[in-house]
DNA sequence: TATCAATGGATAATTTTTTTCCATAATTGA
DNA sequence: TCAATTATGGAAAAAAATTATCCATTGATA
């Protein structure tokens, strides 16, 4: 029994070879969108249908074992959840990198100014990356 | 000449009754998402059509005059581009509140953490609003 | 006011996402 | 381990969201 499979157990997913994929791709690239993941599952399950990424990708989203991540002009992304971060997406080669950070910590004024109660916080930095800034 | 036909001009968009109307709707609601905006303006022209909504939609915000803000869960609203801001997003209730803050201010340490050009900084609060948590 | 370019509305076409159906595969418990 | 139960995958269709096309009309410009 592989690490995928045992991650998914314990999110209450079924495992299945289509979902134990899904994962190994999410946890070696990162960020992937639909037609990412769809694509890259071709390879695998050459009869694979976008309908069986999208079902699956919401299942694991409800099971709060991957996270949507909406980026300003493009298509949302997913990744596996973990620890709070932020994120960093280059407008020139669509990189998107985390940053870890303590966002509550670095705003923590904020929680004080109003009388909203924060249940996450998503935060996104546009910009230009190293590798395209040289 | 109203304030409204001066804005539109001044971002170099072609005035309309229209575009006039999206503007003033914008502006007395903050922030809505497509439908919102098409059922709104189907009071003032019955026989408006949802592609005229998205197509003046997108024309605003290829001119900067208008902003889409990518909320979790939900599908986007627009709002008139205006100071940075960040949004609080009731979970509960949808409501959508603009927070005042130096959002690159409070997080300045972030850009020199590493060598990414921050060019700018979507920030969303998800929570309960003052008046649901009562 | 005449001219030219852009817009609105109707409609169709795309694109994206969800649903349905059913055979098959995965999980559970004896 | 195996039968029973339940969920999943694939195919296809349906639904929802967005964009494109066509043309008469309107707005901007000189």
């Amino acid at each position: 029994m592989n690490n995928y499979t045992t991650l998914l157990k314990e999110y209450d997913l079924k495992v299945t070879p289509q979902r134990i994929a899904i994962v190994e791709e999410l946890y070696k690239n990162g960020h992937m969108n639909i037609d990412d993941l769809y694509k890259k599952l071709l390879d695998k399950f050459p009869s694979i249908s976008l309908a069986t990424i999208y079902k699956n990708v919401n299942s694991m989203i409800e099971k709060l074992f991957i996270a949507e991540v909406k980026i300003p002009n493009t298509k949302s992304v997913y990744e596996l959840i973990k620890a709070e971060h932020a994120h960093c997406v280059c407008s020139s080669c669509g990189k998107i990198e985390d940053v870890e950070i303590d966002v509550e910590n670095a705003l923590g004024q904020l929680s004080n100014i109003n009388t909203f109660k924060v249940d996450s916080v998503d935060l996104i930095f546009t910009g230009t990356c190293e590798n395209c800034s040289k």
